[in-house]
DNA sequence: CAGCAGATTGACT
DNA sequence: GTCAATCTGCTGC
């Protein structure tokens, strides 16, 4: 599998590489291998936007990561319960980052099941940014990994057609931010599933 | 099906 | 003390 080359974070651009994170592979191999297909991302885009940790260019211990190198994983607790993973982009100091928020269940199905303590295996074994990162056994203690860990090139290609374009998700507190339209998700799989 | 409480830690409108 | 880039399970229509 290809990991993507660190030119592809450096952009400034955060929109479009959460776009074209869409389709590219999620695996970590803690023991077995686990992961999938990206299918839902979201865009923030550092000091000027009100839904970032890093708006107005707030730096804390927790955030401290987002404002270093591009191609690093931010992971920080939501919740006081829920991980969740974003990619560092662009160049360093500028805090912009990508929130992995949904895959298609591909590698270790057995495993991921059994960390998320589920007996079948359905949609929402990986779909929600918290279950992504419990199904795949990510936590806090990643912060700061090379995303090439991480993230691979699947060859797989996205047409702009299929990008289902809306607005972020929890982030009510964010007043006229909260209505950007910087959330991608796929309209269409490009596997089969069984919903019946 | 909708709606809400609870879990639990870091940052601070 | 309050609220947060969430998920689950329970309640009540």
């Amino acid at each position: 599998m290809k990991s993507l080359p660190l030119s592809f974070y450096e952009r400034e651009d955060v929109v479009t590489i959460a776009q074209e994170l869409l389709g590219k592979g999620l695996f970590t191999n803690f023991g077995t291998q686990t992961g999938g297909i990206i299918i839902e991302t979201e865009a923030y885009a550092g000091i000027e936007d009100r839904a970032s940790h890093a708006y107005s260019g707030r730096r804390t211990p927790r955030n401290e990561v987002m404002y270093g190198s591009p191609g690093i994983a931010y992971v920080y607790l939501c919740y006081g319960i829920h991980a969740l993973f974003n990619a560092v982009t662009a160049p360093e100091g500028i805090p912009h980052a990508v929130l992995i928020r949904a895959i298609i269940p591909t590698h270790g199905i057995k495993t991921m099941l059994s960390r998320r303590k589920k007996q079948v295996l359905d949609q929402t074994l990986t779909s929600g940014p918290g279950a992504l990162t419990a199904a795949l056994g990510i936590s806090c203690e990643h912060k700061g990994l090379a995303l090439d860990h991480f993230i691979y090139d699947l060859g797989h290609e996205v047409k702009k057609q299929d990008i289902l374009i809306s607005t972020r998700i929890g982030i009510d507190y964010a007043g006229s931010d909260a209505l950007l339209p910087y959330r991608f998700s796929m309209k269409r799989l490009f596997m089969t599933s069984r919903n019946d």
